[in-house]
DNA sequence: CGTTGGATCCGCT
DNA sequence: GCGGATCCAACGA
């Protein structure tokens, strides 16, 4: 069991959303090049949550987050955007940490290489915004993120007075769970 | 500034 | 067929 696996497996999905906040992305492209992340804006998911996409129960789409922990679930939406999730928790329950928005820490160039003519916080202060700046696809679908060429790796935790827990954004199932933390004092957020 | 509508796919009913 | 865990350009004030 990966290291990461390890970790996020015992966790509830929302002490696995505050973990993975502060954690780093680290993405390697096709061309070799790399970029670095700081993970600030998380949502928790989970198959008892009427907004997640394991509600339903298992299917051929959301499997990862019935997997284990510590694996890439990537879904389409809007039939235009891609978003990122870590999956957590055990195996046979579904559950996922939606990466709603990171800072750049290096690679600034790779990253805007994949959101041509964009530049500021717009680079990654979204989820699909972030997908794209990492170049993350249909292809990553249940990726392993201890290895390259996309990892997560936790990092400190941070501490809770840092934390902001709201609602979540853009869904219309239970939109009054307080399933969204951000750190406070970051710009890179989709939302204040 | 804030608000609106268009783009465009696929998993599920 | 439908509608969504979104983004951005184009508006109007």
């Amino acid at each position: 069991m990966s290291k990461l696996q390890t970790i996020l497996t015992p966790l509830t999905t929302e002490e696995a959303a505050i973990r993975l906040l502060g954690a780093e992305i680290i993405r390697t492209y096709d061309d070799g090049s790399r970029a670095v992340v700081r993970i600030v804006e998380v949502e928790a998911y989970d198959q008892n949550d009427p907004a997640s996409h394991t509600f339903i129960g298992p299917t051929m789409r959301n499997e990862a987050m019935f997997g284990p922990a510590g694996r890439a679930y990537v879904y389409r939406i809007y039939g235009i955007h891609w978003c990122f999730n870590v999956t957590a928790g055990r195996e046979g329950f579904g559950e996922g940490v939606l990466i709603r928005a990171a800072e750049p820490v290096t690679g600034v160039e790779a990253l805007q290489r994949h959101r041509p003519g964009v530049v500021g916080l717009n680079l990654t202060n979204g989820p699909a915004k972030l997908a794209q700046a990492l170049s993350i696809d249909g292809s990553l679908k249940q990726h392993n993120l201890q290895h390259e060429p996309l990892q997560v790796q936790l990092r400190r935790p941070v501490a809770q007075n840092e934390i902001i827990r709201t609602t979540r954004i853009g869904i219309t199932k239970a939109p009054e769970m307080l399933r969204r933390y951000y750190l406070k004092d970051f710009p890179y957020i989709s939302r204040a």
